[in-house]
RNA sequence: CGGAGCGUGGCGCAGCCUGGUAGCGCACCUGGUUUGGGACCAGGGGGUCAGAGGUUCGAAUCCUCUCGCUCCGACCA
């Protein structure tokens, strides 16, 4: 992309209303815009990286064998009224009528409808275990939206559904998401630690969040520093094979958030090892049985010709939330630094004379190159002066700049520089390439 | 919903107390000089001062109400 037709508002100064430093950053480099309180548009910028993170949850949700779909944003009042959460779930939810005087709802998640999806199809016990899962908005009218997209009103989710014959094979699935989850995290750049959680509205008695620490995280978290350092369960982990020594490996260890917290369990940590910190909630997964399987009559047909309700589990991720959430556990003094896998572009090109001849057929063919080799590239050709381009740049965090002027040009080498070590190297192209790859 | 604060060009702010032609920095436009870490000079455009009532000869400024936003608390991906 040249940047001189792209549309990158970025701003030298923080915005008055932004409270953390990840809110300034999305604010400045011109990613979101706010609409009203916790309403955001998604500009170019913040929409790539909104993409890019839906994407990696997406490989990892089919890699443990989940199947996407799409269901509605605006759902009838009538599943929820079978479920029993039309009441329960209080004014958190947003309710709407349509010309027709009909109650609907702007969905806060979407249990009801996927149960509705699940017994309209599927009648036999053959055809689980399923998973079936979506990326899809959120509104839940919050008290109080606060910290940018951290906690808007509207925010896009994955959720995702399990359903079972068993309880044994609700908790396999379970297992399966609960690997998935560590595998997506660590693949995004952050160290995610499962915590056992309060299950809350959703019910059920088997729950984990995963957060991930920072400062300025919205609860206060007591966990073991072993676990910090417990690697994820790898790419090329086998989906269906008992997966429950992966997850033990990492539950035996003590990791509660405020609610759970049990000081004096946390006591019996070797004082060294006990970490008590702050941190953002970034995924929630439960499994929660019949919960609405019962009462709104999904069941199958089990080999011996009876029927008994489903077991089902829901694993959320917080997609929008994690823009914020990286961006937090992501930055130094000059802006955000991007882990690879999700930066809005892998590349930042800057050409110091875009009106050099010489130094812009040079750029321009190094831009071809780097597409050519698969990279996403923000081409910087505008006629600025370099300090600006550079502080532009190192703002919006791209992971690798390459640089090239007349300097460079003169040996035949382009200036490389690792965004997050800040380490730069005079190299040939191909060179550079190389190392973007390798990463 | 309880508590605290803020609404003045796109962004950051001053002006309000003590009423009298709306100002500064950044950004933007034009011309020129510049060009390896946020340049300089000259000229220029843009604001119903959140909205509605009221007081007054006169309101950004004083009074009343409404709306919006932010922060702290109880709730949550």
């Amino acid at each position: 992309m040249r940047l001189s037709r792209y549309f990158l508002p970025v701003s030298k100064d923080v915005p008055a209303d932004a409270a953390i430093v990840s809110h300034q950053l999305m604010l400045r480099t011109g990613m979101v815009r706010q609409n009203g309180a916790g309403i955001y548009t998604w500009l170019p910028l913040g929409h790539r990286v909104l993409q890019k993170i839906e994407q990696v949850v997406r490989e990892e949700m089919d890699r443990a064998g989940a199947i996407e779909m799409l269901m509605p944003t605006i759902q009838q009042a009538e599943l929820w009224q079978e479920s029993g959460r039309y009441e329960d779930y209080g004014k958190e939810m947003l309710r709407i009528t349509d010309r027709h005087d009909r109650d609907m709802l702007f969905g806060p998640t979407n249990e009801e409808l996927i149960t509705d999806v699940f017994r309209t199809y599927v009648k036999s016990y053959k055809a689980l275990p399923l998973n079936l899962y979506h990326t899809q908005w959120k509104f839940r009218d919050e008290i109080r939206p606060r910290f940018g997209v951290m906690r808007g009103r509207e925010f896009l989710m994955k959720d995702a559904y399990s359903f079972d014959l068993t309880e044994e094979d609700g908790r396999a699935s379970y297992n399966r998401m609960f690997c998935a989850y560590l595998n997506t995290f660590d693949r995004l750049g952050l160290t995610a630690i499962p915590m056992q959680a309060d299950t809350g509205p959703i019910g059920g008695d088997l729950s984990h969040e995963f957060i991930i620490l920072a400062e300025t995280g919205e609860s206060a978290v007591f966990c073991d520093k072993d676990m910090l350092d417990l690697p994820a369960p790898g790419l090329d982990l086998d989906f269906d094979s008992d997966l429950s020594g992966e997850v033990a490996k990492r539950t035996t260890y003590y990791a509660a958030t405020d609610e759970m917290h049990d000081e004096t369990e946390f006591a019996k940590i070797p004082q060294e090892r006990q970490v008590s910190a702050r941190g953002i909630e970034v995924g929630h997964i439960f499994f929660f049985g019949t919960k609405y399987s019962e009462p709104m009559n999904a069941t199958v047909q089990t080999a011996e010709g009876g029927s008994v309700p489903v077991q089902m589990g829901s694993y959320g991720i917080g997609v929008s939330r994690l823009v914020g959430g990286i961006i937090e556990a992501c930055h130094d003094e000059n802006g955000i630094v991007w882990p690879q896998s999700i930066a809005p572009f892998e590349v930042g090109l800057i050409s110091m004379r875009p009106k050099d001849e010489t130094v812009s057929k040079v750029a321009d063919e190094a831009y071809e190159t780097l597409k050519a080799a698969g990279f996403d590239v923000l081409y910087d050709e505008t006629d600025e002066r370099p300090g600006s381009k550079f502080n532009r740049m190192d703002l919006i965090g791209l992971p690798w700049q390459i640089i090239i002027g007349p300097r460079g040009i003169e040996n035949g080498v382009v200036e490389l520089k690792n965004r997050k070590s800040g380490e730069k190297s005079e190299v040939a192209l191909e060179k550079a390439v190389e190392m973007v790859k390798a990463g």
